[in-house]
DNA sequence: ACTCAGGTATTAC
DNA sequence: GTAATACCTGAG
């Protein structure tokens, strides 16, 4: 396949180490060029600032441009959300600084939930490897630049793989919970294209936490980082209750805070842009 | 040797 | 319903 470019022009809200660096992706790395190259899809593209200007280039199976519109979620206003979030307070104010360029992807759904299922009590090093080992084991190779990438296996191409061979790539714990969920997604007991259709957001939460190893933390990571795009969900881990207890609860113990009391702050001060806000507030308490 | 890391499922009050 | 506990693995 050939490859294409897509220049984006002037952009706003576009920064490569905030998009691919907040925690919502785990398949793009950072080359010595500090443009950042990943797998999606059957896409490998390599994305590169100059400037203003955002550089898109790669194999594309589409159209590079609708291809990236949709997944960088370039139709969407980022600068009108980030100056209504701004107006709720200083530490939103603070933390948007910091995150500007931050973008949510549309992922796959499939892919995101077989992902953040493997995030569960794991570092993000051992989670991209297990990833990577995931893909090269059972995804298809597409050739690029004379290096060979590797897509995301289908729920078809796990099918037969088994809980031993799961353990052997070093899922360790979370290798029947791969093994459950993609047979309950192969058997239709989920049906994520119906999911994908379903405007009611608590029913397909409600959904998602039938899959074995996805609790309400994964399921909300499913709801706003994957084409399902839920912006109100509120995904509650150790670094969201750290912080806003830190800045809003400010008790002794952070790991006593509830996360009803955390929800209830949320939904109070973000409302239907409370996954926004989490991701700004996560990503300047982890890194900054 | 020991703790920790993007939690979940199970078991026990 | 809510609280305590085990759980692969590998890096520091």
């Amino acid at each position: 396949m050939l490859e294409q470019k897509y220049k984006l022009e002037n952009a706003n809200s576009f920064e490569l180490k905030d998009i691919f660096e907040c925690g919502q992706c785990f398949r793009w790395n950072k080359q010595e060029d500090e443009s950042y190259t990943g797998v999606f899809g059957k896409n490998v593209l390599n994305v590169k600032k100059e400037g203003k200007d955002v550089i898109f280039k790669g194999i594309c199976e589409k159209d590079i441009k609708p291809v990236v519109e949709d997944y960088f979620d370039l139709k969407r206003d980022y600068e009108q959300i980030k100056k209504q979030l701004s107006n709720i307070d200083n530490n939103m104010k603070k933390s948007i600084l910091y995150g500007q360029g931050i973008r949510i992807l549309n992922q796959d759904l499939w892919e995101t939930i077989i992902s953040f299922i493997i995030s569960a009590n794991n570092n993000i090093p051992r989670i991209k490897g297990i990833i990577e080992r995931l893909s090269k084991n059972y995804g298809d190779e597409i050739n690029y630049n004379g290096k060979i990438y590797y897509t995301f296996p289908t729920p078809e191409q796990l099918k037969d793989v088994t809980v031993e061979e799961y353990r052997k790539l070093g899922l360790g714990f979370r290798d029947i919970r791969l093994y459950e969920t993609t047979h309950m997604i192969l058997n239709k007991e989920i049906d994520l294209e119906k999911m994908q259709n379903n405007p009611n957001t608590i029913e397909v939460r409600e959904q998602l936490l039938k899959l074995s190893g996805v609790g309400p933390k994964v399921a909300d990571c499913i709801l706003l980082f994957s084409t399902l795009k839920r912006f109100e969900v509120f995904p509650i881990d150790v670094w969201v209750r750290r912080v806003m207890n830190d800045l809003y609860i400010k008790q002794q113990d952070e790991t006593k805070v509830s996360k009803k009391q955390i929800e209830k702050i949320a939904k109070e001060k973000f409302g239907d842009l409370a996954g926004l806000a989490q991701q700004y507030l996560f990503y300047w308490r982890r890194e900054a």
